[in-house]
DNA sequence: CTGTTAGCGCTTTCAA
DNA sequence: TTGAAAGCGCTAACAG
């Protein structure tokens, strides 16, 4: 492993040079798929490379070959359990297959979104997935898929993490049926006038889980006011502030509330608490994703499991089958009842 | 943006013919950094590229330039929120500057962070951080420092984010420091006799961390026996096991319990709560970190704040000032008493 | 200020 | 099998 003192990194062409062989054979020898290198000269070349501490340069290799070895990942924000699980999901496996994970934060900004897809083209990536969360809006939907069939053209796969919605490969996270059963699990356990904190009504996936629950609850003939729906950000702040809005608002004829999202109903929990309201004795909460974290308040928060690093094994799967590039993989989630909700009188 | 209909990506070449002017002009207007472009031409190049959906390649800008627009991350794990905080600082940062984030995983394993440093000469990237723990492991770390001066030799700014031990630019996170402040700030609240859950020895963090607290108990004059330090791993399963090792070892002599990270802390919480033991009120526990769940679980936990978006923002800084490659930047760790160590008796 | 032309490091025909 | 040579898309001298 001797690196060249000098300030350059050695090429192949030191290698080449370095084994008496030439560029392709050193080439072949490294990388090359079919093998179709004497052994004695690939012996040579290996060895070559070793000592000189070469790697070979991705950039280089990725232009001569068309194609580079990248895979675009693209979340709303790291910081976010939801999708750090997935990310991890999808950088491990990426890693397996030998390629070189990128990540972009959309900070749940369309637009934002739609910047870091088009300066993605430049990485010329061979995977793009698209983690973040679709938003209803049919004109940036319309940019976004133009964008990602541009990628897609470049010989690049797309999938996308979320409700089907754009037409590409997508993992697809049933959102509604997960809410639904919640909401029935919930009113079996005796609860009947409900309350929700949901993010802002442009994420889809607020909107489908919000829909589900009360699909759910329609089933028992119940219904959500929407004067009992309170809407702020998709985050722990975001639920710590719906809640206290909820509690301005009383409480008196709620018995259990949903959060769409474990995070919102974590803050809502520690702002239950710090206005002296009795979770669950005085009212319930329930989330949907569980976060790690789900076990570890108190009281343990009820929710929906979604097998979340599995999305993202998901994701690279699709990425790599052979698809027509409209195949569906339906990720369901699992009502998982803790202490947050128990049987009620 | 009417893309080549074609499976080939619009190049350079397309949008100078398309705008009738060569090729430097081209690439002067789009990315030349010194203008010296006519209005009129350069206005002609920027509409054919906008027309035709031009990007950039990057892979054939790197080597051209001969230097990359690449920032490579390496965490020990991104579903961890001490390492998805200071990666969504970091990344977010990073756009900022142009730069293109990739990450890689580590899963704490030192031999995997060498694997992984070693295919990122492959990027040549032009910023590196390492924010992997550190190991107690010479031979290691040796190697480590070789790779990473490799990289440094080709041009690249590494940055790691940990104890100072190898010869970089380090943002430095006063562990010590900050276990001493909080083991202080303990006693001063009338705890006296103490264990600890720790990540396993090898771990430079988790080693720091003990033994500043110790350092701290020490100024008291008390300390802590080797028989009531748990040692498991640095998550929350960690936690969760090492307190039930803590249980059955007795905790009769025990008026308070550090974990040396906060998700480690919370999940000897749930352990604790699971075997019936009254949290604060048998037993107080701290942790590290400030993690967000830190305050939402009950009780919220003491714990040392790390700022840690920040430490990804002080590792940007420094990969992109002058240094003589072997600046110091300290960040210090605040203790924030929480419910979880009441004022006793 | 603009265009021509040589590379950057690597892969891949195409002959030998 | 191996090597010579022609690119891949872009930038950066170097002349005009």
């Amino acid at each position: 492993m001797n690196e060249t003192i000098h300030g350059m990194p050695p090429t192949l062409h030191d290698v080449a040079r370095e084994a008496g062989v030439s560029l392709a054979t050193a080439s072949r020898s490294l990388n090359g798929s079919t093998r179709k290198v004497n052994e004695t000269y690939r012996a040579r070349v290996l060895e070559a490379a070793e000592r000189l501490g070469y790697v070979a340069n991705l950039s280089a290799q990725s232009i001569a070959k068309g194609t580079s070895s990248t895979l675009a990942l693209i979340v709303s924000d790291i910081a976010d359990p939801y999708f750090s699980s997935i990310a991890s999901g999808v950088v491990r496996d990426a890693e397996q297959l030998g390629l070189v994970s990128t990540i972009g934060i959309t900070q749940r900004d369309a637009k934002r979104e739609l910047d870091i897809v088009r300066t993605l083209r430049g990485q010329r990536p061979r995977v793009v997935i698209v983690a973040g969360s679709r938003f209803v809006d049919a004109e940036l939907d319309e940019q976004l898929t133009r964008e990602l069939e541009a990628i897609r053209n470049l010989g690049g796969r797309v999938v996308m993490v979320s409700q089907r919605s754009l037409p590409f490969d997508t993992v697809q996270i049933d959102n509604h049926g997960g809410a639904r059963d919640l909401a029935l699990a919930l009113v079996e356990r005796g609860y009947r006038s409900f309350a929700a904190l949901t993010g802002v009504s442009s994420l889809m996936t607020a909107r489908d889980r919000l829909a589900g629950f009360r699909a759910g609850l329609a089933e028992h003939g119940l219904e959500l006011a929407e004067e009992r729906v309170f809407e702020s950000d998709f985050t722990r702040d975001g639920g710590y502030d719906a809640g206290g809005r909820m509690l301005e608002r009383g409480i008196d004829d709620i018995d259990c509330v949903f959060a769409v999202n474990d995070v919102m109903a974590v803050g809502a929990m520690s702002r239950l608490r710090e206005e002296g309201v009795d979770v669950p004795g005085r009212l319930a909460i329930a989330g949907f994703d569980d976060i790690a974290t789900a076990r570890d308040v108190t009281p343990a928060l009820t929710t929906v499991r979604l097998p979340l690093e599995q999305v993202g094994a998901a994701a690279i799967e699709l990425a790599t089958a052979e698809t027509d590039g409209h195949a569906i993989v339906t990720i369901s989630g699992e009502v998982v009842v803790r202490e947050s909700t128990p049987q009620r009188g």
